[in-house]
Parts: C-alpha cells; structure tokens; sequence
DNA sequence: TATAACTTATGACATCTGTCGTAAACGGCG
DNA sequence: CGCCGTTTACGACAGATGTCATAAGTTATA
C-alpha cells in the first residue's frame, strides 16, 4: 500500500469514492458522475491535486485520454477516518455516535444483524479475555 | 437551540469539547487546558471566530475576564457531524464503519450491551413497521 | 486537410483555517 | 499616581481547498 502524502480532503473523499466505485476514470467521466454542478476545469484542478498528493494516479494507454486511478485501498482510508473524527468529536465516547447511527431510519434488516453479530464476536472476545 | 451559522471546523470542535467539558472558560483557562502548545492570541482568534460563527458567546461579568460559553448542544452538533462524516466518507455504508469501531475500540462490557440493546430496539421498530 | 470537439496545462482568485505579532486597554499594587 | 502583568483588539500571513478562465495541444471527422 502506497502511503498517501496526506490525508484526503473532504472534496477528495468525494473523488475517491467515485473512483473506488467505478474503478479509473477520465476527467470527462468523473466529471459527468459527478452529480453537483461544477465546472470541467475544476473537477481537472481537483483530480490532479489527488495526484499531488499521492491519492491517485494518472494512467496513460494508447490514445484513451488519461484515466485517474485511486492509489489507497477504501477501508484503509475510511478507517484512518473514522478514527480521526472519533477522535475530534467525541474523544473517548463511541457509543452516543453509534447510538445515533442505529436509530437513524436507514438500515436494513441485514444490517442490524450484522452489527448484531459484529457486538456478539466483540463480547467473546471480552470474555476471552477476561479469562486469561 | 440557536442555529449555528456555519460549520465547526476540526479546531473548533476542539475548542467546543472543552467548553461541553467545563463550561465557559475565559481565554487563560482554554489556553491553559489546551494540551497543545500553541500561542495565546491563536486560542484567541479562534475563539473569537467560534462566536462569530454563533458557535459560543462571550459573557462578561463583574471584573472578571471574558468567560467563552458553548451556544450549541454536544448531542445536536455531533449527531449533524456524524451525519455528514457518513455521507461523505462512506455513502450509504455504515455498517463496515461501525465494524471497525466496534473492533478497534476498546468498548467495555456495559457499552457493548448499550449497543446491544439499541439494535434489539431498532429491529424491534423494524418490525413494527413491518405489520402497517 | 481543415475545422470542430475534446483534452490538458497553467494561472488566478476567494474563502477558511491555523498561526502569530504588536499594541492598546485595563486592573491591581507599591 | 505610575508601573507591571493580564486581557483584549486588530491586523497580518501562509497553506489548503474549491472555484473557474484562458489558451494550448490533440483527436476525430467532414
């Protein structure tokens, strides 16, 4: 894994994640993906600078116009993240966050099960320890 | 509740954490408890600009130096915080987020059944709203 | 080939944020 | 009263970021 030069930029999780999606992409296509309203030569400027930062790549094949290719792996990124805003938002208290996730109308049935599983392994692993 | 005009950036939520911790605080006391070393007239401006944003007030009384009171609810601004974080970072995903939270975070046993029982009561909401 | 369409390079600008210096205003004390 | 430490006002600056315009280069096609 290629360590970025620094971390993301609100606007450059906004690329990424259209990136990660839909794999390398040229200017012209991240631009029409883009659903906000802005102009070609800023989406270019913005690219680029992902770039810079060593978030992305430029490829070049054949006379294709130049595609841009994430550098980091989404869940490498999006934990660095997470745990960046815990740390600035609620220092030390996850749970009113999550808390706040949970009753947020928008999970699925799947989705709760899966978080339920996910605080299941984390209880065995608290007893696990426990009876070290 | 007073509608901020504007976002809390990183810093200022750093600030605000200590204002939700102690309540207001003059200048000297934020400067004091801010662990880092920064200068005194930085804590200054951005406190300044934390009012300007209607994100604090400053209250004076008596002779006593200017005291920095929080104008806005922790609850509300992190909830809005983590609302945004979500959909920018992982839209529409929160799932493996909350899997890294509750994997990496060291959750002790009574907030792991916090947890718990938030997702038995939104499973149970789910299915109440099953049988309209 | 010539022209239109698309792609790319550059430079510019405003705003936000974090950082600080200087200096004025104020309050207590000798 | 006059000095000194504290408090406050104000302005400045740099870097990051989002925004875009202009113009040069490239490709496709009539």
């Amino acid at each position: 894994m290629i360590s970025p030069r620094s971390n993301p930029s609100e606007g450059d999780l906004e690329l990424l994640n259209l990136l990660w999606e839909h794999g390398a992409l040229s200017l012209s296509e991240v631009h029409e993906r883009l659903g906000r309203d802005v102009g070609y030569t800023t989406v270019q400027t913005r690219l680029n600078r992902l770039c810079e930062k060593g978030l992305a790549e430029k490829t070049k094949s054949g006379r294709q116009p130049t595609h841009y290719a994430a550098l980091v792996e989404p869940a490498a990124v999006r934990e660095t993240q997470v745990d960046q805003f815990i740390e600035r938002v609620a220092p030390g208290s996850v749970v009113p966050l999550v808390a706040h996730l949970v009753q947020g109308t928008s999970l699925t049935r799947e989705e709760l099960s899966e978080l339920k599983k996910l605080i299941r392994d984390a209880e065995r692993r608290h007893k696990a320890d426990e009876e070290q």
